[in-house]
RNA sequence: CGGGGUGUAGCGCAGUUGGCUAGCGCACUUGAUUUGGGAUCAAGGGGCCGAGGGUUCGAGUCCCCCCACCCCGACCA
C-alpha cells in the first residue's frame, strides 16, 4: 500500500525529480546509502547491471586492443603535484591518508581520485624504445573524490569505473585513439543502454585537469539536465614530461610519448535511470537488464500451471534469455508492480485461462501494452519482442531528448529555455570569461561543443559579441547534475 | 562554509498549554481464506523518543550545548 502511494506521489515528476530518482534507486533495490556520507552500497540487482556494462565494454576493449591491468589505490601525494593543472583540479576533492600502522605517516598518501599519475610512474619504467609503443592499458577500479553534494550513482564519494591509459608514438595516433574510445562509449551508450548521446568537445573551462583536449558524451535526464556520461582525453605530453617518460625513437632521439586517458563509471547506471525511468519506476533496455523476462504465475494453487511455468522458464533460459520466475506467495498484482518498478522489460502473466487457450499473456515495460503469445516457438517470439523493446526505447529516448534541445540566439532566451528544462544549442564566442559569467549568474554551464558545427551564426548568443567568419562554436548549454 | 529544515519501531509520521502504561500506517512473524493490476481477517513481536546537561514532584514535550542527516547554494564524473 505504501508503494502504491509512492507511485501516486511521484506523479509530479518534473518538479520533484531528485526525490523521484532517489526513491527509484532505493525501492528498485539498486543501491543503498553507505555508512559514510556520500558513499553508496550497490546491491546485487544494481551490480548485475554494472556487470553487463562491464562485459560489453571489455568486449569492445578487446576489439580495440586494450589489456586490463591493475594499479594501487594508494600513492604518495607528491605524485599528484607533478603536473600543475592536475593537482589544482583534484586537490580540493582528494582524500588523504595521514595515519597508518599506528603512527603519523611522514609522506601523506592519496586515495586515487584518478590514476594518471600512479600509472605514469610505472609507464616511465616500462617505456624505453619506440618498440614499446603503443601501450594500451585499461583498469577496472574504484576511485575516491570527496564531493560536497552526492546522489546515488550520479555522484558519490567513491565510485566504480574503468579508466583507459595509453601511450603513443605520434600526435595523430594519440588523437585517433582519443576519438576512437569516445566513439566506443557512444556506441555502448546508444546501442546497449538505449540512451541518445551528444558527442563533442569540452571547453577550456570544463576540460579534465591536465588534458590538452577533453571530449565527452552527454546524456539528458528526465528533468532536462545534463549528465557527463563518459569522457576521453588527449593528454599530449603534459604527463609524460612531468613523469619523465622518455623513449628513443627510430632516429635515436629521446622523446616524450603522446598520451590519452578515458573513462566511464557507475554513473552510467544513473544515466539509465534518468533516461528511461517513468512514474512506475525504472525501465531497463533488454540488453542491460539483469532480468529480461519475469514469469508470473497468476495462481500457485494449480500444480499444472506452476509446472508449466517452471518448464517455460527453463526453456527460455536454455534459449539464452535471462528469464526468472516469481513463485513467492505475493498476489499477482503485487508482482506486476514490483517488476515494473525494477524495470524488467518483459513480463509474462500466465494463468489458467492462458493454459486452456495454449497462450501466455505478456506485458511490455516500455509501452505497457499487453498481448498474447502462442506457446509454440515462444523463445523466438520473445527474442524478437526484446529486440523490438530495445529499439523502441532508444527511439523514444531520442525523440524525448531531441525535443528538448532548442536553438536560441540571445541570452534571455538561453536562460529562460534552460530553466524550463531544456538544453540550448547556441553560437558561443568561445571566451572563457563569457562562460564563467553565465555560470556565476545562472548556474548554467557549457556541456560540450558538438562535432556537428553547422548553422553557426556571427554573434555570441551568450554575451552578444560580434564574431568574424570562422569564429565561435556551436555549443550546448544546460544545467547539470 | 553560508541560508533553510528534520531527528520518536525497519520505513513514513502523530504526540495539544509538561501529566498516568508513547501511538498510528506500512513492513515483519504466525494461522486461515485468497491470487488476471500493489488481497482479507485474526493474533503477535519490535522503542535509551539523536547524545549530554539543566529546570521540575514529573520532560518526547521547556531551556542550554553538542551531534547526525536532508534541501538550496559554492565544488564536481
Amino acid at each position: 500500500m505504501q508503494d502504491n502511494q509512492f507511485v501516486k506521489e511521484i506523479a509530479d515528476i518534473e518538479t520533484n525529480y531528485p526525490q523521484w530518482y532517489t526513491d527509484v534507486v532505493l525501492k528498485a533495490e539498486l543501491a543503498d546509502y553507505g555508512p559514510v556520507k556520500g558513499t553508496m552500497v550497490i546491491r546485487p540487482y544494481g551490480y548485475a547491471i554494472w556487470e553487463n556494462i562491464q562485459k560489453e565494454l571489455d568486449r569492445q576493449f578487446k576489439r580495440t586492443g586494450h589489456q586490463n591491468a591493475y594499479f594501487p589505490m594508494l600513492f604518495p601525494y607528491s605524485y599528484l603535484t607533478r603536473e600543475k593543472e592536475h593537482v589544482e583540479g583534484f586537490a580540493p576533492e582528494v582524500a588523504v591518508v595521514t595515519y597508518a600502522g599506528g603512527e603519523e605517516l611522514s609522506e601523506k598518501l592519496v586515495l586515487r581520485p584518478t590514476s594518471e599519475t600512479v600509472i605514469c610512474n610505472m609507464f616511465s619504467k616500462w617505456v624505453k624504445s619506440y618498440r614499446d609503443l603503443p601501450v594500451k592499458i585499461n583498469q577496472w577500479a574504484n576511485v575516491v573524490r570527496w564531493e560536497k553534494t552526492t546522489r546515488p550513482f550520479l555522484r558519490t564519494s567513491e565510485f566504480l569505473w574503468q579508466e583507459g591509459h595509453t601511450l603513443h608514438d605520434t600526435v595523430e595516433e594519440a588523437r585517433a585513439e582519443t576519438l576512437q574510445m569516445l566513439r566506443v562509449y557512444e556506441d555502448v551508450v546508444t546501442n546497449f543502454l538505449a540512451i541518445p548521446a551528444i558527442v563533442g568537445k569540452k571547453t577550456e573551462k570544463e576540460k579534465f585537469a591536465g588534458a590538452v583536449d577533453t571530449y565527452s558524451i552527454e546524456t539528458m535526464t528526465r528533468d532536462g539536465k545534463s549528465l557527463q556520461s563518459g569522457t576521453s582525453h588527449y593528454l599530449g605530453q603534459n604527463f609524460t614530461k612531468a613523469f619523465d617518460i622518455r623513449y628513443q625513437n627510430r632516429e635515436g632521439q629521446f622523446v616524450y610519448p603522446e598520451q590519452t586517458s578515458w573513462g566511464v563509471s557507475t554513473r552510467l547506471i544513473g544515466a539509465l535511470i534518468c533516461a528511461h525511468g517513468d512514474q512506475r519506476g525504472l525501465a531497463l533496455p533488454p540488453k542491460i537488464a539483469p532480468i529480461q523476462v519475469i514469469l508470473v504465475p497468476i495462481t500457485l494453487k494449480n500444480d499444472g500451471l506452476v509446472a508449466f511455468c517452471k518448464d517455460l522458464n527453463t526453456k527460455l533460459q536454455d534459449a539464452g534469455i535471462r528469464a526468472e520466475i516469481d513463485l513467492s506467495d505475493n498476489s499477482a498484482g503485487f508482482k506486476f508492480n514490483k517488476y515494473e518498478l525494477k524495470g524488467v522489460p518483459l513480463r509474462l502473466e500466465i494463468g489458467n485461462r492462458d493454459l486452456d487457450n495454449g497462450v501466455v499473456t505478456y506485458c511490455r515495460r516500455d509501452t505497457l501494452e499487453k498481448g498474447t503469445l502462442s506457446i509454440e516457438n515462444i523463445e523466438n517470439q520473445i527474442i524478437k519482442l526484446l529486440d523490438e523493446i530495445q529499439a523502441n526505447m532508444l527511439r523514444i529516448a531520442t525523440e524525448k531528448t531531441n525535443s528538448h534541445i532548442i536553438d536560441v540566439d540571445n541570452r534571455e532566451d538561453l536562460v529562460k529555455t534552460v530553466n524550463a528544462g531544456n538544453f540550448v544549442r547556441v553560437t558561443w564566442c568561445g571566451d572563457r570569461a563569457c562562460e564563467e559569467k553565465l555560470k556565476d549568474e545562472t548556474a548554467i554551464t557549457s556541456r560540450c561543443m558538438p562535432f556537428d558545427q553547422t548553422g553557426k551564426k556571427n554573434i555570441c548568443a551568450c554575451c552578444g559579441k560580434k564574431l568574424k567568419d570562422g569564429e565561435g562554436y556551436i555549443t550546448l548549454f544546460a544545467k547539470s547534475y
